[in-house]
DNA sequence: CCGAACTTTGACCTCAGAGTCAAGAGATGA
DNA sequence: TCATCTCTTGACTCTGAGGTCAAAGTTCGG
């Protein structure tokens, strides 16, 4: 019975897996439930015993791959708890650039949930997105209360830094490997600019 | 038949004009054309006699719509020739902000166009890009080459820059009139840090 | 090895939305 | 006014993809 419920577990993780995949390579609308079971080898019927439809499917997908994302900073952010403040940030920034380029490449289109879910799911992703947003909202709040760190507006910096992090897979990702580095490398260094002192 | 001629244009004209409305507010896979009939009046067949199909509006709808765009920030940055070279570049910013966050929306959604596309319709829309690029390039590069500007890279700033424009509309399109224009101003501004001289 | 619980299948239903077309309605020009 | 060209319609087909389900297959505990 535990057996039963370990395995099941593991094929829920392998589906989410392979949904978050093509999700997020196709975005949500030219995803088809197909081609998640193609990638699994199995028939579409089967996705239905696990999960109730596509919408809640793509949740989790988007639950789990956003969730691994905050955890793997959140654990930077610890493990660099004693770092300046601004390697500290910029660790973070690479960080957060390496996996939107290296791992999750259309995370963007997977999160441009369309209007006409139901709230409740819109709900608990814009929770996620706040979790995530707050690992770097600590930092840029904390080194501005500080006199570290200078910015116009909390929440235009934030955005700014998701915006471009979030699209650099757009741009880099086709890049041959020591370019894509440096690349990463200069636009979290530009990103940095955002809160520095002024003058 | 000149009379013809010109009428027929018209008709073309408001066709892309409202097609472009409706991909930028759903995006290409969720926009149809029964919708983009509805708001001419007209039906669906009707499109058919002007546009061989979905894709072939789509990509005028994003032509039409990304050299407007890209004309109105051509002729702002000529109407500021003897401005200052931080205000020409503030006023575009905030331009840009303005049309994507008041006129266009979902643009970021319209120009994740399908990888199924034929090659050469992504090529053409590659190019408005580059064109739309150069504006900002032409203002950053030009800086630098003064000393105005410092930037680690060039490409680095122009990304970050068209990313935290283009999903502007995410996150403050939601807000009240005057909230709304001051989360731009501030972005603009913030944006601005990107090029400014550190130190 | 059996029966029960769990899992997968593949045929099927449904429906939205792309695309077609014959027929008719409107212009245009002589 | 007639003939022709231009345009619009609405009913039609077709396809793809979401979703259902009874039946068959598989795994597990005893």
């Amino acid at each position: 019975m535990n057996r039963v419920q370990r395995k099941r577990d593991e094929r829920v993780r392998r589906i989410v897996a392979a949904a978050a995949e093509v999700f997020g390579e196709r975005g949500y609308e030219a995803s088809t439930l197909e081609e998640v079971a193609e990638r699994l080898d199995v028939t579409k019927g089967s996705l239905y015993y696990y999960f109730a439809g596509k919408d809640e499917l793509a949740t989790a997908a988007i639950e789990t791959l956003g969730t691994d994302w905050t955890e793997r900073l959140e654990a930077l952010a610890d493990a660099r708890a004693d770092a300046p403040r601004v390697e500290r940030l910029r660790a973070l920034l690479r960080e957060h650039i390496a996996i939107a380029v290296l791992e999750y490449p259309a995370a963007l289109r997977l999160f441009l949930v369309p209007d006409s879910w139901p709230a409740a799911l819109r709900e608990r992703i814009r929770d996620l997105r706040r979790r995530h947003d707050l690992v770097f909202r600590r930092e840029v709040t904390a080194g501005v209360a500080a006199g570290e760190f200078a910015v116009v507006s909390v929440d235009a910096t934030l955005q700014a830094m998701h915006a471009a992090m979030s699209q650099a897979p757009l741009w880099c990702s086709h890049l041959a490997a020591e370019a894509r580095d440096q690349a990463m490398d200069d636009l979290a260094t530009t990103l940095l600019r955002l809160v520095s002192s002024p003058r």
